[in-house]
DNA sequence: CAGGATCCAGTAGGATACTG
DNA sequence: CAGTATCCTACTGGATCCTG
């Protein structure tokens, strides 16, 4: 199944689908992925930097999930635990388990992850770049509105 | 021309903001535009295609309220203007207002806007291209926790 | 046509407590 | 350590009615 028909599936995929339409299932997927957890979950497995700023510093290496929940601040381990177990059902993120005492869980990405994540990298990476720029624009409107 | 918040400001706005930081005003923003209907909107106003597809097929043009609720298949009308409002609070598309009898509305994108589409576009893609894969995994996972 | 205003159900998601 | 289970609230978002 795994063979040369990854870009002809691909190219086939993009006619079948069409997110616009409600019932199609890319809709549903959209969903998932839009969304700021699994934005920074990819982020933070991926390794944070654009592209490969300092190839020692965080460069992207399987988490434990308590590694996980301290780089996301302010993240609850409901929505850390809700958001890698979706992310490994779609095959994003791949879950090890080692029997230790207590035990020691890390998360990586998976190749289909990896793809994603460097789009999802992108959007992290606009919303800080541009957040200048989008303040003011609320204050102007804001102000235009008053 | 010494502006402390100009094009400086903006470089240095990558490191400045974090979104890995729950305080981070980079965090609302990435939880603003990672949504299903921001993502459908930025791809309607600025043509579907992957690229250029077809020149002439459905290239960025100005979208009247009525077009844009028809191609969002389901969207409400509440979601489809509040999405509207917040894109344009944050300068992500500008609102044309021309008084004929009735008022004829039409959304386009902005400069700014455009930047972000490019990626988001990228996203809907991926989504149409590796359902099939993630449907696969889906079915995997699920018969293996079963 | 392009929304504004309400009402209301569903659920996302935080806080807390417990466990292998 | 890495979760699961439960409770509970607040907000999301759809449906409906109304207007310039």
């Amino acid at each position: 199944m795994p063979t040369p028909s990854a870009s002809a599936a691909r190219d086939a995929a993009k006619l079948e689908y069409d997110a616009f339409l409600a019932a199609c299932p890319s809709r549903q997927l959209l969903d998932r992925i839009s969304d700021k957890w699994v934005t920074l979950v990819l982020a933070a497995l991926g390794g944070d930097g654009p592209v490969a700023r300092q190839p020692v510093s965080t460069a992207p290496r399987p988490l434990r999930y308590s590694e996980l929940s301290r780089r996301l601040a302010g993240v609850s381990q409901k929505m850390l635990t809700q958001t890698l177990r979706s992310l490994e059902r779609d095959g994003l993120v791949a879950r090890h388990v080692v029997p230790t005492v207590p035990v020691t869980v890390s998360y990586e990405l998976t190749e289909l992850g990896r793809s994603l994540q460097a789009l999802m990298r992108d959007v992290k990476d606009w919303a800080e770049a541009h957040m200048d720029e989008v303040l003011a624009n609320r204050d102007a409107y804001d102000a235009r509105t008053a």
